[in-house]
Formats: structure tokens, sequence, C-alpha cells
RNA sequence: GCCCUCAUCGUCCAGCGGCCUAGGACGCCGGCCUUUCAAGCCGGUAACACGGGUUCGAAUCCCGUUGGGGGUACCA
């Protein structure tokens, strides 16, 4: 049998961490089983869902690389992949469910239930609503005839209990007497997640169910609308939701929690990829940074871990260093150039583009994000560099500062050519001369090349710069350490 | 409150009754390299939540406690 999955996320925000981890995870268990993944959009929330998120949420899967055989967008034998535009199909399962008996419409008035509801917490019971308030066919179908509305209830089976399999958790048992009567069509006609969601994993083919724990409370429910429906249940799967760093529910406080803040953040795909995936699963042997073919051909659902993972930034922005490190010089470039440009607020001309493609691979071993980049050579492309105070303070105070760069000075302006070994030589005879250490010597030349102390290596930073500029930004700040001594 | 669920270094993961004086990664600390910062290399720090069982033997199995997470809607 073929294996189907589905991500199906609420387009009522922007798609965050964990979803991602969620759709990655459907996606390596449908590749590595030769499956089907499925997108599809549960918005029966019509309140909260907006095309804007529903952009958002396909924007952030193709970033991160997959991609789905049928639903949004691709379309699929089964057609429609939004459920606000099935609503027919769920009344109509609905019906089918009262008339046979499954289900009922329930005259319960919000008063009545939360009579109940106080009434059990008070008495340390349950909270359950078992159709206690049930009214007999007669009063239904006379509260009706006069224009009345009203949900449909699902009829939970009592005494009972509803036993399955968990891929991740093992075997899991919940008694009835823990599940409400949960309504499955709102008095309003409109399904409920419930309703819409099992009717589609039903319809569609579903046979492999892999969510956030955050429903796994509400899977007895599915399972046993499916077998209503005459279905055969899926197999499910619960993951783990992901905690912040104090261990609690990842949110907003604990800083970005969408995908796309991260993109914009200057993470690569492939990091954020392989970050998720190994967040609460583990390729097998001590290797972390792993391809996605490899990461399909190792997947396994029972080898995800049970437990809460912390969604760690550091980790992330380690691996992602690794991947913007292992990048063809090129397409950093490529990659970074309009953040530059951005940061200058205009675009780089061929000379300077040419410029920047020299110094970027010295910039590129050093990042841990595509955003470091600009801060770092902006001062090529600026006519007046700005100081950074506290590098100025740490080196440009000292004895040597005024040395180190009238000695450059003297040795730079009569210089034949202007090239990074050239210059090397060149500023290495200098320090020898006035018998300084490389670190005492060139780091002042370093401020007052670049404004700050962390830059890209020296020798080439003076190079990219050109002489005239280069030896213009020595004077200038050999002038201001001599006016404030 | 009630129901479900989870529990190994600060964090992520390995471990599935003896190979564990608990392994790897990130972080952190130290060293090397070095013109800075990084990167790289080398070394170090650091954990089986607690209490009972079961067993010749438990990080591994069972029970309880504690703590975390989820649910408890005509939201998903």
């Amino acid at each position: 049998m073929t294996v189907r999955v589905r991500f199906a996320p609420s387009p009522t925000g922007y798609l965050h961490v964990g979803g991602g981890r969620t759709a990655l995870y459907n996606w390596l268990f449908a590749r590595h089983n030769g499956g089907v993944f499925i997108l599809r959009a549960d918005d029966t929330d019509a309140e909260r869902s907006t095309p804007e998120f529903q952009q958002d949420i396909l924007d952030g899967l193709t970033w991160l690389g997959l991609d789905w055989d049928e639903g949004i967008e691709v379309g699929g034998p089964h057609g429609v992949y939004r459920q606000s535009q099935r609503l027919e199909r769920y009344q109509e399962v609905a019906a089918r469910l009262v008339a046979s008996g499954a289900a009922y419409y329930d005259l319960a008035t919000p008063e009545q239930l939360e009579s109940l509801r106080a009434a059990a917490e008070s008495a340390g019971r349950s909270p359950v609503y078992a159709g206690t308030h049930r009214a007999t066919p007669a009063q239904v179908h006379g509260h009706l005839a006069e224009g009345g509305v009203a949900p449909i209830r699902f009829a939970v089976p009592r005494p009972g209990e509803t036993i399955f399999e968990d891929l991740v958790r093992g075997s899991l048992r919940f008694d009835h007497a823990n599940v409400d009567d949960f309504v499955i069509l709102r008095s309003d006609g409109t399904p409920t997640y419930h309703l819409a969601s099992t009717v589609d994993d039903v319809d569609f083919g579903i046979t492999h169910v892999v969510r956030g724990e955050d429903i796994l409370s509400s899977t007895p429910k599915h399972i046993l609308l499916t077998l209503a429906m005459g279905g055969e249940p899926a197999i499910y799967a619960h993951l783990a939701l992901l905690n912040g760093p104090d261990g609690k529910k990842l949110s907003k406080r604990h800083g970005d929690t969408s995908l796309r803040a991260y993109r914009e953040a200057g993470i690569l795909a492939g990091a954020m990829r392989n970050y998720l995936a190994i967040l609460g699963w583990s390729p097998g042997d001590d290797e972390e940074v792993v391809s996605p073919e490899t990461m399909i051909e190792r997947f396994e659902l029972t080898a995800v871990s049970r437990n809460p993972a912390v969604f760690d930034t550091t980790k992330l922005e380690w691996m992602n260093g690794v991947y913007l490190r292992a990048l063809p010089a090129a397409e950093f470039v490529e990659l970074t150039r309009p953040l530059v440009e951005s940061e200058l607020g205009r675009t780089l001309d061929d000379r300077e583009a040419a410029v920047y493609a020299a110094i970027a691979p010295f910039v590129q071993e050093r990042a841990k994000r595509l955003t470091d980049a600009a801060p770092q050579v902006t001062f090529l492309f600026v006519d007046d560099v700005a100081y950074d105070d506290a590098s100025w303070e740490k080196v440009m105070t000292k004895q040597e500062a005024r040395v180190a760069l009238d000695g450059a000075l003297a040795r730079l302006e009569g210089l034949a050519g202007w090239d990074s070994p050239s210059i090397e030589e060149a500023l290495r005879a200098m320090l020898e001369e006035h018998g300084l250490s490389a670190s005492k010597g060139f780091q002042p030349l370093r401020v007052a090349v670049t404004g700050s102390s962390v830059s890209p290596p020296l020798f080439e930073s003076l190079e990219a710069l050109g002489r005239e500029r280069a030896l213009q930004r020595l004077r200038s700040a050999a002038d201001r350490v001599s006016s404030e001594s």
C-alpha cells in the first residue's frame, strides 16, 4: 500500500518553526517510503484564515525545499485541497452520521453546558459533556421545524475506550469517560476541525497522520469518527512540541518563531532544514550535518524522540555557518550582495561589485548568517569610515598607534604596486623598522582603514580599498590620533 | 481541578538489562595557529530528576513523587 501523508496547516498565522518541522517529517517519511506528500489547507476557521498566511506557508515550505505531490496549487485526484471549498461534503457526512445515529443535534444551551462543567470540576471529575441534555428525536424535529438551529455532536459510545498504536509514542489508551460528545457541525452549518480533518483524511486516503502532540488527545475523536464513517483509521504519529530556551512553550517572547524571520535574518534553507531534522531525530551515527538524501534514506518515525525539544538558535547559527562555508564563493557573493546594497542604500557599480567579489571569501569564512557580511564590508564603499568607538578606544590610544600609522604611511606612499603581497611586504618591513609586534602594529591600521578592530584581513582590505582611499584613511586617522594626544 | 504525555551533560541527540569508569554535537573553558575577529586543530568542563521495587545485575523494566509539555471551545 502506498504511503500517503499530509501537512494540513491552518492559515491563521505565519508558518512557524514547529510547523516547518512537522512538514519536514511528513515529507521525509513520504520520500523514505516512496509515498505521496499532500499539502492541504485546514481553513475551516474563516475568521482567522487569510490568503497572506496561506501564501506564507507555501513560501516557507518551498524555501525549505519541500515539494508536494498533491494539494494546494498542484492539484490532484481529490480535486480541491482546501476545506473552505468542501463544506457540502462535511455537511453531507454530518447528515449521514445523524441518520445512522452516530451523531445528534444538540439542544443543550450554553448555560446548561457551563453548569455541567462547573459541577464536574467542583466534584473533581472530568468535565466531559456526555450528551446529558440530549433531546428526543421529536423535540429535535420540532426545534428545527420552528427554524431553530443546533450544532451536531458526535455520540461517543459509552462506556468504551479507544486504543491505538502511535508510531512515536507507542500504545495509547483513552477511556471514553474523558472524551466529549464533541461538536462536528456548528449551528451555522460549518464543520469543526475534527470533522473536516477526519473527512479529508478518509477521502484522500491518508495512511499516516503525522502531526503535533497538541492534537494527541483529540485523536480518539478522529478514530471514532473514521470508524463511524466506515473508514479505516490511519496510523498516527504525534510529534513532541518545541519549547523555548526556558523550557516553556515556544512563543514570541522567546524571539522569532516564524520561518520567515529566520530566512530574513540570513539563515540558509539547507541549514534550517538540517537543524529542524536533527531536533528530535538522529540520523544514527555521530554525523549531524547531513544531506537531504541521507535524511530521506535514514528517516524513521519510530526513531523520533518523544520529549519536547528546545529550539536553540545557537546551534542553528553554528550549523548555518557550516552551510555558509560550504557555499561556492560565487553563490555567497550573489546571496549577500543585495544585503550589502541595501545596507548602503544604493547599488554597487561593476567596479565595486568586483571589489566585493574579491573580499567576500574572507567574510564568508567567518560569517554565521548571511546578514553578517554587509557590516564587515561597507567600509569599502563609503567615503568616510565611521570608527567603532570601542575599537578606537582599544587600539588608537596606545603609544604604538602613532608610530604604526606614520610608519605605514611612509612605506606605502612610495609603494610601487598595490596588491596585498606587496602591501604585506612593506608593512612587515615597517614592523621590523620600529620593533613592533604584528598585533601592536597592525591593529591601528585595521581600525584606520575599516573603522573596526573586527574586519576582513588587513592586507586584502587595503588592496580592495584602493591606494588613494587607503592612504587617505591612514592620514586622517593619523591626524586624529595626533590631535588627541 | 480533570485527562493525556514526557523525563540522560546548560541545549540537542546516542544508549533499548551486563559492552556505561554513560558516547557524539552545540555552547562554555583552555591551548595551538595567527595581523584582529572568526574558521580550523587539540584538550577540558558537564548528565542518567527523586524514592521505592523487579533482577545475580538497571540509565535501560514496574510503581509512586516531583517537574516540564499538551488538552480540557460551536479554535485548530
